[in-house]
RNA sequence: GGGUGCAUAGCUCAGCUGGUUAGAGCGCUGCCCUCACAUGGCAGAGGUCGAAGGUUCGAGUCCUUCUGUACCCACCA
């Protein structure tokens, strides 16, 4: 006998259990020839981060796989670790200076790097020890960062490698620059959002005929300060005779040519565009092949500059309106109108993308990217759901140069130094190790560049820099490739397609076999979760009070794809975890004190189990055999819904009902726990705390659940006649019940049943099964009888094959209870019209495989039996 | 401008290779605080599977078109 307190308090489990594990070192993994390797690298939280719902889905997908695949006798590593998050967190640290009245510039940059230090050690573990609340099973000893020296070394190294193979280059182009965070950033961290905006047509006149002038449209009329051409089709018949002429820029009069390049459209605004190579992409590719001037007008932090005349100081928005004013002033504003366009935003603090002229690092894509594209389209690498794969081939096909220098200061300061005697801007020294001096002139007059590399650029070598990485070792060499990865949607051109690259190019090998993509967590409303709109649900919260297996499972529940939440939903998984406890609950209090060997390979001849035992059992074995099926597949949900609806709709409904008073027979209890114990392994990965708190109630000396062995199937248990068999019964009670609520039968009262059986086989099974009949649909007396007449006064159940009477004299309504049979009749002719319809049709018994057609017959017959049993029970009642 | 999802009960979603009278949770109705659990039990109501065509003996499931909706990508100013 074990007490328990009648409800599931989750709080005062999970912390003993977290420190269980980390005592016991379960998660620890280390290279063992003995066992296959699975390992998992974590997505690295950003070191700013807080758990968020999107982490706790992410790493419980995660954390179900590794513990699954612990459990089947894998050597698990689950590799944790946390991204220095560059642009991000300098963010974060920025602000707080700012409160002290101070920016990065006055602390300069050894002092703010030292800041950020500071912050990264008292911050840097908040997420970490979080996701352990979540119940994450990482190799905590692991815990890596993006810039531990060991990493910082992988970083470096794989820049000089890159660079020696002519694969990393130093380029003045047009690039996303944020004017906020004033840094360049790749294409993949400038977010397109559509804007409504407006489409200004200017009139630009010729230098030799002021009166006549050309048309141009565009929707930022402030970077006309900075054009250098006009540019026009050449095929376009209005501007053939133009090309070549000179216009007077309105505003800075200055003298600029039209040229022709077919990259103009002539179908869009007039035809004739504006060109300011210094601002705009396009732009600058036609510069560049014309020979332009490049005027850059701005600043960094997008103020218009001394280029710009005296607009200069003005903001971009200012120098707009400004532009705008002295061109209607000039009536060289010809129209407006309205116009939606996609405009690049800062990843990190939303702030309009500009098109900006700088010279920055780069890496040749589209060599790394073809052996990346390979494996994909082999199958090497499997994306799940596979949907995912025709995203990432379509981006990969299409790939651009990345943009890897930022101009901020936390993050791997780019291992270039220059000479200042020699200006070998061209012939940069690229090191591992800081040079003394300058290997062309001696000149100790070195200085290194001042950048700092994406924060991706060291991301992208997670799963093999985080192994230590380029030193030779065994953990390398056991763990990688990993296994698998999973991610949200919008990582995959970030990372999961970086790191296929990087595996390949530094590793030889890919990174990991599958790549699983989760769904995005949206409010109940559909809208994504975030702070800013402040429609997040803290998991914390939740974990808080309902406990962390409840936002686990029910986080899971939905997960195929993206999920809607709302407080509410976490009610299931806390109502399963309860159901849970009270059905060990149950179990315990019913098990003598000290036994405990429930191992099911222990039940002495199964053939002799009663009904419901062989039942359960075929039902226990049958829904793992589906659960690891699921798993295999990556089908979380189906996997978890089929633990689920066993547990609760088999187990705990029927199995228990049927023992509660059978607890003294050995076998009974043998099945009743080790059904149970089998359960909380298949629910382990779900649910790790619950789980290991209840497998420690029924072994109190094991070691931890979580390195038990996984429930390997049994298939000689899965027993199709005792499924069948168990059919009948349960049908048979249902009716039952079914006839007593609709009698409204108070539920405590007994009634009497006599069931018109018509074979012997239909009255043993019966006769067998009886005390479960009597206890489960309150039957005070149960006459099974070969020929039955009816009894006076008693309403007739059909169940399956079974005909019965339930005599309910002084309650039953002889009217009622016609329409009762009656409805009854109506509901099954539909079908049987139906079915004798399609078995009358000559086509259906020729082209369906026989066995459906047999199948149907089957049905058919069933339903005609039924239907004469109810018509027999109708005329019964006159 | 390209691409990808989704549309099934009042709500949120299952329904894998086409084959019983389409399922679950929540909500709703009725009855039960029965000695595991009211975070519970039992019974029940509720669906012409977005629309129109097509393939097939047979379509929620496959194909085409359409409508609505969400998201991703893209240097037409």
């Amino acid at each position: 006998m074990t007490e328990l307190s009648t409800r599931y308090s989750p709080n005062e489990n999970e912390d003993k259990w977290l420190k269980f594990w980390e005592e016991k070192n379960v998660f620890h993994a280390q290279a063992n020839p003995d066992k296959k390797p699975y390992s998992i690298v974590i997505p690295p939280p950003n070191v700013t981060g807080i758990l968020h719902m999107g982490h706790a889905l992410n790493n419980t997908l995660q954390d179900i796989l590794i513990r699954y695949k612990r459990m089947t006798g894998f050597e698990t590593l689950w590799m944790p670790g946390i991204d220095h998050a560059g642009i991000a967190t300098q963010n974060v640290v920025e602000k707080q200076i700012a409160k002290e009245g101070k920016t990065r510039q006055d602390l300069g940059r050894e002092e703010f790097l030292k800041r950020l230090w500071e912050w990264k050690k008292q911050y840097g573990d908040t997420i970490i020890r979080q996701l352990e609340k979540l119940g994450a099973s990482c190799d905590w000893q692991r815990t890596r960062f993006t810039m531990d020296e060991h990493y910082s070394e992988a970083v470096r190294h794989t820049f000089i490698t890159l660079y020696e193979k002519g694969l990393i280059y130093r380029g003045q182009r047009i690039i996303n620059w944020c004017p906020r965070c004033q840094t360049a950033l790749s294409d993949e961290e400038a977010q397109h959002k559509e804007i409504n905006g407006s489409l200004y047509y200017i009139r630009y006149s010729f230098k030799e005929n002021p009166h006549d002038s050309v048309t141009v449209a565009t929707t930022r009329p402030e970077t006309m300060l900075g054009d250098t051409a006009v540019a026009v089709n050449p095929t376009d018949k209005r501007y053939k005779k133009f090309i070549g002429k000179t216009l007077i820029l309105p505003l800075v009069n200055r003298e600029i040519k039209i040229i022709a390049d077919e990259l103009v459209d002539p179908k869009f605004g007039t035809g004739a565009v504006k060109v300011t190579p210094a601002h705009d992409p396009n732009d600058f590719a036609m510069g560049k092949k014309h020979d332009l001037e490049f005027i850059n007008i701005m600043h960094p932090d997008a103020r218009l500059n001394e280029k710009a005349g005296h607009f200069s100081g003005m903001s971009r928005a200012e120098g707009r309106k400004a532009v705008l004013e002295a061109l209607k002033q000039g009536n060289l504003l010809e129209k407006i109108e309205p116009h939606t366009h996609a405009v690049g935003h800062c990843y990190r603090c939303d702030t309009m993308v500009e098109p900006y002229l700088s010279r920055q690092w780069f890496v040749k894509m589209k060599p790394l990217a073809q052996p990346a594209i390979d494996v994909v389209k082999k199958g090497k690498i499997k994306f799940y759901p596979s949907r995912w794969t025709k995203v990432y081939l379509n981006w990969m096909e299409n790939i651009q140069d990345w943009c890897i220098s930022r101009q901020i200061w936390w993050g791997h300061r780019i291992p270039v130094w220059y000479c200042r005697d020699c200006h070998n801007d061209n012939a940069p020294i690229v090191s591992k190790i800081t040079p003394q001096e300058c290997p062309q002139c001696h000149s100790k007059n070195i200085y290194q560049d001042e950048d700092v590399l994406d924060t991706w650029f060291s991301s992208w070598l997670w799963p093999f820099a985080t192994l230590h990485w380029p030193e030779k070792n065994k953990d390398l060499e056991y763990f990688y490739p990993t296994s698998a990865l999973s991610t949200a949607p919008e990582i995959i051109f970030f990372w999961v397609a970086r790191m296929i690259m990087a595996g390949l190019e530094f590793m030889g090998d890919i990174p990991f076999s599958d790549v699983y993509i989760h769904g995005t967590v949206r409010d109940a409303k559909g809208r994504k979760m975030s702070k800013s709109l402040g429609n997040a649900i803290d998991p914390l919260e939740i974990i808080k009070e309902y406990g962390a297996d409840a936002l686990r499972f029910s986080l899971i529940m939905n997960s195929g794809q993206d999920l809607f939440i709302s407080k509410e939903k976490f009610e299931i998984g806390r109502n399963f975890a309860n159901k849970i406890w009270n059905a060990s609950r149950l179990i315990l209090m019913n098990i003598p004190e000290g036994e405990n060997n429930f191992d099911l390979a222990n039940l002495n001849n199964q053939k002799t189990l009663d009904l419901p035992s062989r039942w359960i059992l075929a039902q226990f074995y049958a829904t793992l055999e589906k659960v690891d099926k699921a798993l295999d597949k990556y089908r979380f949900s189906e996997a978890e819904t089929l633990i689920y609806d066993f547990f609760w709709g088999n187990f705990c409904d029927w199995y228990l009902e049927t023992i509660k008073d059978k607890f003294s027979d050995k076998n009974t209890r043998i099945v009743a726990a080790g059904i149970l114990e089998q359960t909380l392994k298949m629910l382990h990965p779900f649910m790790p705390f619950i789980t290991e708190e209840i497998w420690h109630k029924f072994n109190p000396h094991a070691g931890s659940l979580a390195v038990a062995a996984w429930p390997t199937i049994n298939k000689q248990l899965i027993d199709k006649k005792a499924q069948g068999q168990m059919k009948a019964i349960t049908e048979l009670i249902n009716v039952i019940r079914n006839i007593r609520m609709h009698w409204n039968i108070d539920q405590h009262a007994s009634v009497e049943c006599f069931v018109q059986a018509k074979t012997e086989n239909e009255s043993d099974l019966i006769k067998e099964n009886s005390g479960i009949i009597k206890i489960l649909a309150k039957i005070s007396n149960l006459s099974v009888e070969r020929n039955l007449p009816k009894p006076k006064d008693a309403a007739t159940g059909i169940a399956g094959k079974l005909k019965f009477y339930i005599p309910l004299a002084g309650v039953i309504d002889i009217e009622k209870e016609k329409g009762r049979i009656t409805a009854q009749v109506k509901n099954q002719a539909a079908a049987v019209k139906d079915l004798s319809k399609r078995l009358k049709n000559k086509d259906f018994l020729k082209k369906a495989p026989k066995e459906v057609v047999e199948k149907e017959r089957a049905r058919l017959e069933t339903l005609q039996a039924k239907i004469k049993e109810l018509k027999t029970a109708l005329k019964e009642l006159f």
